[in-house]
This record gives structure tokens, C-alpha cells and sequence, in this order.
DNA sequence: CGATCACGG
DNA sequence: ACGCCGTGATCG
């Protein structure tokens, strides 16, 4: 069998491929040079520690020495406390200037830094903070995006660890960041690694007897790891899976299969009973992607998904980066891709320089684009890609046949590495776990299919939708026109129109101190001058045609839109869609047609209707579920309107009439002030949406609470939880179950402080709903498979979810979701949905279950 | 590439 | 200065 080398040479920090250089006290290399006291030297006893930090303040720079200010000195007592050994200090670069250092200066410095590598001989090394490990490896790792991740160096063939470490300086004024890094700081000084993988290698399988030889190989230990290589975008016929590989858990031999091997169905057959066979664990990292690629181009349909590192990582650390890049970090083969990735840079700038090429020569000529650009690839090598594809999802295709494989082979080694590190660390975590377990996994099963679904669209209607828009857009400028020569999408042109040329106020002024031209603003000048209407149609209709162009690049050769339904897409556990977002599309508005004709384009099937269900004011019920407030629980529960209820409550104290005179204004008060508490705005925003006083605002939001009494005492137990344990959880089954990271609560800034705050309620709120949504998406498709129901569920939108079902069976499949929707431990009784019907999403009507 | 805006829940 | 969570387009 061929053996490839993953690292066919060990790979190097990049620290010691400088050559390096004794220290220059007269050094002028970087700008630092002009404002300094004196060079910092490096110091310390060779042999053990070498400690990198990132550059001098104040103190080391009157005093020429390392970490003697502030947060030198608690690092110098952090140090001797966990550590006996010799420790040599030194910095990323060696001199102070004020403010932030100049670009250039950790790399001007690296030499010296060299220099200290070879003399300090360290056993072990610390990089604290993102400048340290630019220093030491040439590459942007946020540590605090990336804890726990080390790397390696030689020291006379030894391998010596590189650990990284957020800087101490962080935890100067936040006591979580503290915490964190002394935990971090604890595990860097007594971490025992296993040993670099350099030795690795992918055994490319080609015959039927290598392939049975890897499957005895992959069914002998607990799981197995796979990742797909690709040229071309899923679901189009040009998709091809150029190779695919597997590795067994704790085993550093990766499998290899290329694109003929994997077409040859002899020699695929027995790695297609272990991926179709749901007792043979296995799983990848956002292995939906995998998944779909096999179903797609090999009709093979996987089975026995037991985990997805990617997503493990995002349960057990929101706030972590959740790319295999930098995931890769956690298992010391941090940088893996780095050498396929330059490569693609190039075919990519390749193909699209190919493209406009094409492209201006069509124009010149007046004729097709696309004859053209498949000419002109095909005279540089390059096989034709479609007008509005992204280039690089072809460019795997063009990479040298070793440099893919070894890509393709590292990428699932780091998967199978991670498998191994992200298992442990959930079967400690009995809240993770059991939402893990619950909702997490049985969700990435069914999100897989939901994707392959795709969401029905009309091309045509599309199309026709794009030239309205365009039409009138031409109106409106044409409109324009007349107030002077500007761009309508440009703010600052727009700005510049309104408050220079027209004469008008900004309302209020934007984050970074400009004017606004937000529409609320607008909204406030409409009758001032106009040009407002105008440009406020303008807007809206320009966001709108966006969405056309966005609709139609992604329609597939099936005719769907296969939007991308990320389970780790929002802190909360909330899901997103992406490529395009399909969850952000204008609502129907009847004062405005053009926001139905953006929903009209969806269309179902013949024969089908599209079928939403939608949970009824979740978030309220979740605050009622959450707090146990006996009267918001009567109230809910007793299905009257929520916010028409409220006002009742207070309707004595606040306007003195009786409940029964509660009218429509009053609703719309109270539901105004639920709404603030769920979302934690503060009185003056609500005084603002109310247009009353603030104190006014005060008294509304305290008569709420004086009704659901026990309302602001859970407000508050989730702010004293994040204040003492600098953490928000969401809740499923009565027990926590999402942990969200919040340790900004702990800044003096007040802003990010009240912030977080708000943050620790609402992830409660938000977060909880959100496992009802997504465990019930995971229940309707594992149905819908596994009892074979006529019926595909095409797109999940937060509290909706949205199915395509053949006309006799709607009622059947309605009646189906909604008992899972609300078949719930504990709290079903308290959820409620909406049915909604129709032929085109944009005109659904309310369906009587 | 950050700031600003617009869309959804 | 004060609303949470997202994605995408556009501008400078």
C-alpha cells in the first residue's frame, strides 16, 4: 500500500528558522527605537522555563529589565508559587513605546528572541499572550479564543512543548480572566503531552484487500474520524469528492481513498457498510458537510454519527473558536493547513483573474460571459466554474496530489485527536452532556437532512421579482436625482445630503459620533423634507434586490437553496442560517407588497404546501417556566392573550380603571414593557419606546413586576449567577444545561459590564427556548426518517419551523409536529403552536388543527 | 477590514 | 450610551 508522510519533514516553530542575533542595544529596527529608555534584556537561570511575554511597560523600560511592573510581579508570584525549577524571561520585543507597538516590531525583534531560545535551552516554554505566540511561531492565535492550546520546538531533537497562555496583564482588572489564567497557568507547568504526530502517515487504499484491512482497522477501537476533500459546490452535478480519509481513535495511520477508489464500488464497498451501519460509531468535524458529500455524490447515506468535535467544542466553550484551524491548536498540530492553504491562494487568485478576464472580453465583444470564461479557463487549465460560484470551492481540485492528501489526512487526524479530547471533557460535564445527548447530536442528525432537503424556491418568480425591484429602484434614483449628484447607498453621501445640504438634524448620532441614517431616524423626518420617504424606499428596497442576487447564486441543480443551518451559530444555542440566511427574509407587510413578493418566490412543489409551525410567544412562556411565577404560569396556561392579560393586572395602579376597560393602548404599553424586561433594556430606552418620562417607565416596569412577583427575583438569581461564577446557563428539563461564558460582567467598563448583565437573563430566556426548538427539529426529522412520513422539514427560523408536505397528508403531519413541538418533560403543557398553510410561503393561512 | 445599516426571531 | 442573538451588503 502507498505511505504518505503527513509531515514529511517535522515541521518547524518558526522561531527556529531565524538565524539568531545577539542583543543590539543600538538597534533601530522598528519605530520603538525612538522613544525608548533602554533595551530590556532577557534574564534568568537557562534549563528550565522560558517564559515570553509580550513587550515592556513604564517600569522594565526605566529599569532595562522583564516583568518587574504590576502584572510582572504578579506573574513573577503566580510563577514561584507552581514552579521550583530555573525560569528565563524574556518579551516578544524588547522596547516600550506608548500605545500599541508598532506592526512590524515582533518580527523586527524575532532574533534576539532566537537568541534567548538557544541560550535558555528551556524544557518547557509559556507564551503569554497573541504576541508572544506570533513571536515564537508566525501565527495569529487568540488565546483566549484558543485556552489550553499548546505547540512544539526542538531543543537537540527534543520536543519541547510551547504552552499558550492569555497574558496576565488581562486578569489585572477582570477577576474571571484572572481565574482563567492561573487554571491555565497551572496546567501549562504540569501538563503531560503526548508526543508530537510527525510521523503520521495516510495509507492510500486502492485494492479490495487494502480497503478490508483498513475497515479490521477502523472497527478496533471505540470510533472512527472522516473528512472529505472536494472540488465543486454540493448538490450541483459538478460536485466531485476528490478524496476522503479515516482514522481510527488514538491511531496515527489515516486512511486514504481517492476520487477513482472511491467511485470503484468493489474496492468502497466495505468502508460503505461501516459509514451506512448505525452500530458502527463515527463522526467528523461539522461532519454534516462529510455527510451530505456522500450522500450526494455516492449515494451513500451515513449512519452511526456519535460526535462532531466542532460542535462539542461550541457546547463546552461558547466563546472558543470553533474552526479546525485554530481547534487544531488544542492538539499541538496548530498551522496543519497552512501548507495547502497557501496553495489555494494562489489557484484562487488564479481562477478569478481567469474570470474577470473572461468577463471583460464578453463585454468588449457583447456577448455571452460564460462562453467566454469557460474558453479562457480552459486555455490557463482550468476546468469552467459557474458565473456567481465561489472560486474557492474548486480549488481543491487544483492543489499537487500530495499536498491535498496530506491536507486532507492531517484535517482528520485533528478531528480523531479532538474526538478523543472533546469526549473526555463532555462525559465530565454532566450538564453538557445530557444536552448533548438530549438535543445536540439527535439535532446534528436531522440537520444533515434538512440541508439535503434544501428549501424550494422559484427561479423564475426570482427573477421576475429582481426586475420589479430594479424598476422601481431606477424610479427612486431617477427621484433623487433632483436634491444633487450623490449615491443613495452611501451613508456619509446621504448624511452629508440631509444634515449639510437640506438643512436637517440627525436625531441622534451613531456608536462612532457621526449622523445617523438609520430608518427609525428617518422615520422621525419623514414630514420635514421629501427627499426622507425617498431615500427611507430606497433603503429598503435596495436591502431587498440584495437578496435576489444572494437567492439566485445559491439555487442548486436540484432547483433548491441549500442554506446552511448552523447548530453552533449563536452563544444562546440558538441555530443560524448562512449561504444565503434564509431566517432574515422580510416579513409580509400589507402596507408594502413588495415584502410579500420576497416570500412569494418560495414556492412548493406541485402536489405540496408548505407547512409553518410556529411556537406561540415562547420567550414569555420560557420567563414564566424559568421564574415559576405562579400568576404569569395562570396566566399563560389560561391562553389568553399575554400582553392584554398584563395590562389587566395592572391596570388599577397604573391608570386606575377596572381590568375590564383595558383597551388596545394599554395592550400595547404592556407589551412594550414585556418586552423590555425580556430583553433587560434599560428605563430610559423604554421611556424613549413608550415616549413617557422615565420615571413613568420606572413605574410600568415596577407594576409588572409587583404582578409576577417572582419575575425580578430570577432576573436577579441569573445576574448574582454571573456575577459570582462569571457564566449564563440555558435550562432544559429543570437542570442547567448550556453554559454561556460572561465574564465581562466582571469589567470595570460599565457599558460591557451592564451589558453582560442583560446578557445572563436573556441567555436564559433566549438559550431555554431555543433547546425547545432545536430538540424538536431533532424529534419531526428522526421521524419523519425513520417511519418514512410524507413530509421534508426545509427550514428551521428560531421559534418556526417550516415543512414541505403532499397536499392529503398536511393535516396528518400538522398534527404529527405539533405533538412533538409540545411533548415535553416537565413544561409541554406550557407550549403552544401556530399552523400556518399555503402554496407560496409569503401567503400562508391559519390552519384549525 | 471596520463601521454602518437592514433584515429576521 | 444603554436591547439580545444572528447574516449580508456596502462604503471608504
Amino acid at each position: 500500500m502507498e505511505r504518505i508522510p503527513l509531515y514529511p519533514t517535522p515541521p518547524k516553530a518558526l522561531i527556529e528558522t531565524i538565524a539568531p542575533s545577539e542583543l543590539d542595544f543600538n538597534c533601530g529596527r522598528c519605530a520603538l527605537a525612538a522613544g525608548r529608555k533602554t533595551v530590556v534584556t532577557a534574564e534568568g537561570e537557562a534549563g528550565g522555563l522560558l517564559v515570553v511575554g509580550q513587550g515592556p511597560g513604564r517600569h522594565e523600560d526605566a529599569e532595562g529589565r522583564p516583568n518587574i511592573g504590576k502584572s510582572g510581579q504578579y506573574l513573577r508570584d503566580q510563577l514561584m508559587h507552581r514552579w521550583r525549577g530555573k525560569v528565563v524571561m524574556d518579551n516578544a520585543y524588547r522596547c516600550f513605546g506608548a500605545g500599541e507597538p508598532p506592526a512590524d516590531a515582533v518580527a523586527k525583534c524575532r532574533p534576539f528572541l532566537a537568541q534567548t531560545l538557544k541560550e535558555a535551552k528551556p524544557t518547557r516554554v509559556l507564551a503569554l499572550g497573541d504576541r508572544a505566540i506570533q513571536s515564537l511561531l508566525g501565527r495569529n492565535v487568540p488565546p483566549l479564543r484558543t485556552r489550553r492550546g499548546y505547540a512544539w520546538l526542538y531543543n537537540d531533537g527534543k520536543p519541547i512543548p510551547i504552552f499558550f497562555l492569555i497574558h496576565p496583564a488581562a486578569g489585572e482588572r477582570n477577576r474571571f480572566l484572572r481565574r482563567y489564567f492561573e487554571e491555565d497557568l497551572e496546567w501549562a507547568l504540569t501538563a503531560q503531552l503526548p508526543p508530537p504526530p510527525w510521523s503520521a502517515e495516510a495509507k492510500v487504499v486502492a485494492t479490495r484487500e487494502d480497503a478490508e484491512e483498513a475497515v479490521e482497522d477502523l472497527l478496533s477501537t471505540d470510533w472512527f474520524s472522516f473528512d472529505v476533500e472536494a472540488s465543486g459546490q454540493l448538490f450541483n452535478r459538478d460536485y466531485r469528492i476528490l478524496c476522503a480519509s479515516f482514522a481510527a481513535l488514538g491511531r496515527e495511520t489515516v486512511w486514504m481513498l481517492e476520487e477513482e477508489t472511491l467511485k470503484n464500488r468493489e474496492v468502497f464497498e466495505p468502508f460503505r457498510r461501516i459509514l451506512t451501519d448505525p452500530d458502527v460509531a463515527k463522526g467528523g468535524s461539522g461532519v454534516k458537510y462529510d455527510e451530505n458529500a456522500f450522500a450526494w455524490a455516492l449515494d451513500c447515506v451515513v449512519k452511526g454519527i456519535v460526535f462532531d468535535v466542532r460542535l462539542q467544542r461550541k457546547l463546552l466553550e461558547p466563546e472558543g473558536s470553533g474552526y479546525l484551524d485554530d481547534m487544531a491548536e488544542l492538539v499541538g498540530m496548530g498551522g496543519h493547513k497552512q501548507e495547502a492553504r497557501a496553495q489555494i491562494d494562489e489557484i484562487v487568485k488564479g481562477l478569478n483573474r481567469a474570470r474577470a478576464k473572461a468577463r471583460a472580453r464578453s463585454e468588449t465583444e457583447k456577448t455571452q460571459t460564460l462562453m467566454f470564461a469557460t474558453e479562457t479557463l480552459a486555455r490557463l487549465g482550468y476546468n469552467p466554474i459557474p458565473e456567481g460560484a465561489d472560486a474557492e470551492a474548486y480549488a481543491y481540485g487544483y492543489l499537487p496530489r500530495d499536498v491535498l492528501l496530506r491536507y486532507n489526512g492531517r484535517d482528520t487526524l485533528v478531528t480523531s485527536k479532538l474526538s478523543a479530547l472533546k469526549g473526555i471533557e463532555l462525559s465530565r460535564k454532566k450538564p453538557q452532556r445530557r444536552i448533548w445527548e438530549a438535543v445536540v447530536l439527535p439535532a446534528a442528525r436531522a440537520i444533515r437532512q434538512v440541508e439535503a432537503w434544501g428549501m424550494p424556491v422559484d427561479r423564475g418568480a426570482v427573477n421576475l421579482y429582481a426586475q420589479y425591484m430594479d424598476l422601481q429602484l431606477g424610479k427612486l434614483r431617477a427621484t433623487l436625482k433632483q436634491w444633487g449628484d450623490f449615491s443613495p447607498s452611501s451613508d456619509p453621501q446621504v448624511a452629508d445630503l440631509l444634515y449639510n445640504k437640506l438643512g436637517l438634524t440627525s436625531p441622534w448620532q451613531t456608536k462612532g459620533g457621526k449622523p445617523t441614517t438609520e430608518a427609525d431616524a428617518l422615520e422621525q423626518l419623514r414630514d420635514k423634507h421629501p427627499a426622507v420617504p425617498v431615500l427611507l424606499e430606497h433603503s429598503r428596497f435596495e436591502t431587498l434586490r440584495g437578496r435576489c442576487d444572494e437567492w439566485l447564486r445559491n439555487i442548486r441543480d436540484d432547483g433548491r437553496i441549500h442554506t446552511s443551518i448552523n447548530l453552533d451559530g449563536a452563544r444562546t444555542g440558538r441555530a443560524s442560517s448562512s449561504d444565503p440566511n434564509l431566517q432574515s427574509i422580510v416579513r409580509p407587510d400589507p402596507d408594502h407588497p413588495e415584502t410579500k413578493m420576497a416570500r412569494d418566490c418560495f414556492v412548493a412543489p406541485p402536489g405540496t404546501l408548505f407547512l409553518m409551525l410556529d411556537y406561540k410567544q415562547i420567550e414569555y412562556r420560557m420567563m414564566g417556566w424559568l421564574s415559576g411565577d405562579e400568576e404569569m404560569l395562570k396566566v399563560i396556561r389560561s391562553g389568553v392573550d399575554f400582553h392584554l392579560a398584563t395590562a389587566q393586572l395592572i391596570s388599577r395602579q397604573m391608570w386606575g380603571i377596572e381590568p375590564g376597560d383595558v383597551k388596545k393602548p394599554h395592550r400595547s404599553i404592556a407589551k412594550t414593557v414585556n418586552f423590555a424586561v425580556g430583553f433587560g433594556m434599560t428605563d430610559e430606552t423604554l421611556a424613549d419606546l413608550l415616549k413617557c418620562s422615565v420615571e413613568e417607565a420606572r413605574k410600568v416596569r415596577q407594576a409588572i413586576y409587583g404582578a409576577y412577583k417572582k419575575l425580578p427575583l430570577y432576573i436577579e438569581r441569573c445576574k448574582e449567577i454571573a456575577r459570582k461564577d462569571g457564566v449564563a446557563w440555558t435550562y432544559w428539563e429543570g437542570e442547567p444545561a448550556r453554559c454561556r461564558p460572561m465574564w465581562r460582567i466582571a469589567d470595570e467598563d460599565n457599558y460591557n459590564r451592564s451589558k453582560a448583565e442583560n446578557g445572563a437573563f436573556n441567555t436564559a430566556v433566549q438559550g431555554s427556548a431555543a433547546e425547545f426548538c432545536t430538540a424538536s427539529l431533532g424529534k419531526i426529522v428522526h421521524a419523519i426518517v425513520e417511519e418514512k412520513l410524507p413530509a421534508e422539514l426545509v427550514l428551521p427560523i428560531h421559534d418556526a419551523l417550516l415543512f414541505v408536505v403532499p397536499k392529503p397528508f398536511v393535516r396528518e403531519i400538522a398534527a404529527r409536529a405539533k405533538h412533538e413541538m409540545t411533548s415535553f418533560k416537565g413544561c409541554g403543557d406550557l407550549l403552544e403552536v401556530d399552523i400556518e398553510v399555503g402554496e407560496r410561503w409569503g401567503s400562508l393561512e391559519h390552519l384549525e388543527a
